[in-house]
DNA sequence: CGTGTTTGACCCGCGC
DNA sequence: GCGCGGGTCAAACACG
């Protein structure tokens, strides 16, 4: 799997306190994580940390999810109009009490659907930025209720039309958190 | 009236 | 091939 998994330290995703800085974090770390270049991370427990075994990131392209870089494009038959290409996706745990984070961006929900594993419904949303075909689910853990994981697949190509927080001293924290686990 | 949500149907990959 | 599980579409609906 090409996901990764992080939990959060929780002085920092307390977002019933501040939702919207959270996630801008989550929003601003695909381009952190690519810049820092943590791929030396090992994933020491599953439910805390996983990560692309490809080294190589695909997800600094700007555009809209490219997926030939290292998956072969599936000829796209005149049934199905939707790419069922892989793609990079992110997934972060948060502890929260809402599952509808505030990260700057606008969302528009288009599906949600009953897991098997999860007595949680999963909610699917697009970015309604023009162009901009970012996804992302949001569903919460059954074991804990607390826990909300949100998995982005994408990446913006807009600015956030609201404030831009700084963000390094948080990421800072956060890479000491999960190099740690 | 524009924008976002709800929700059942549809599609598709995968395992049997 | 078929059924299941998961992802998406889109019409109806809600709301400012």
């Amino acid at each position: 799997m090409d996901d990764f998994h992080m939990l959060l330290p929780s002085s920092s995703s307390r977002v019933s306190a501040s939702p919207n800085f959270t996630l801008n974090m989550v929003a601003n770390l695909q381009t952190q994580f690519h810049s820092h270049n943590v791929n030396g991370m090992k994933a020491a427990d599953h439910n805390q940390i996983q990560h692309s075994d490809h080294p190589k990131s695909v997800y600094d392209k700007g555009n809209s999810y490219n997926s030939d870089e290292n998956d072969h494009a599936k000829p796209d038959k005149k049934g199905g109009k939707k790419e069922t290409n892989k793609k990079r996706r992110y997934a972060f745990q948060t502890r929260s009490q809402v599952d509808i984070l505030d990260d700057g961006y606008r969302w528009r929900k288009y599906g949600q659907k009953i897991v098997k594993n999860s007595k949680f419904p999963r909610s699917y949303y697009k970015c309604t930025h023009k162009g901009c075909n970012v996804k992302k689910q949001i569903q919460r853990n059954s074991r804990n209720e607390e826990i909300v994981v949100t998995t982005y697949e994408g990446m913006h190509t807009h600015p956030t039309d609201k404030f831009t927080d700084s963000f390094d001293h948080i990421f800072a924290q956060m890479q000491t958190h999960t190099t740690a686990l």
